[in-house]
DNA sequence: GGCGGGATGCTATAATTTTAGCATCGCTAA
DNA sequence: TTAGCGATGCTAAAATTATAGCATCCCGCC
């Protein structure tokens, strides 16, 4: 059940939700300087009302302000969105996905982080017998 | 330039665009059916061709009908997307995402599967020196 | 005390998105 | 030929989303 409906959400309110997943928790202004084309303080704040009405997003008052949280946790989330990916761009094959990650990053990636890697698969590998 | 303006794009239109690289080519029937909460036949015909205007979708006459496509090729979509989700779940480290997407696959992933990764790895890791 | 800054609550309005309906066009079969 | 089916073109209206503005509240400080 829960599955994050994510797909359901509008325009600003995906944005928004990108934004505190990314950050792990943001108050409104942080929120607003990140949006792509900031619209006004109030209707950050609107947006942000509303997503709580959602059960998207929880507040906690910090000091004299509202800092906004994810309801999901991150790793549910997370989760669905790779799926979603996976899904949407990879035919299901969260094999084709590794390998498009490696394939575009393999450059970036040290040696260090392609040793964990292969050490992650190997071990996988063991537990898969 | 022309980054997909993927976070541009009302509900509708995403879902939509989704399904469109998910089956490469679809026609209005085909979207319709793939929509969560399928509108009537006209909405949907409206919204290909919105996208369309906006420069998303091309589309070819086929027999009688219309079969959409998108405009970014599928190769550019996907990357942006991934993109996306390490920024948005993975603090940025690819390195974090494929971890993550081993751990969600494991099981799934057969042998070979895995075996194939680990080369792909090893191959990387014989470049990048 | 009382003033200014920074935040929130609330409400109205603008703009966009989403949807449906009707007119048409081309093809096929009776 | 012409009736019917399956598409599309176009347009208007409903519903939702996005935005701004004003009132208020709390806090620290002169």
């Amino acid at each position: 059940m829960s599955e994050t409906p994510y797909a359901e959400l509008s325009r600003r309110e995906r944005q928004i939700m990108d934004i505190i997943y990314a950050s792990g928790r943001a108050g409104v202004a942080e929120v607003q300087e990140a949006l792509p084309d900031p619209p006004s303080y109030s209707a950050v704040r609107a947006l942000l009302r509303i997503l709580e009405e959602k059960g998207h997003l929880t507040h906690e008052q910090e000091g004299q302000r509202y800092v906004y949280r994810p309801t999901v946790p991150a790793a549910e989330a997370r989760e669905s969105a790779m799926k979603r990916l996976v899904r949407t761009f990879f035919d299901g094959s969260p094999e084709k996905a590794m390998a498009a990650f490696l394939d575009m990053s393999a450059e970036e990636l040290s040696g260090d982080e392609l040793a964990r890697l292969a050490e992650l698969i190997e071990q996988a590998r063991r537990e898969g017998r």
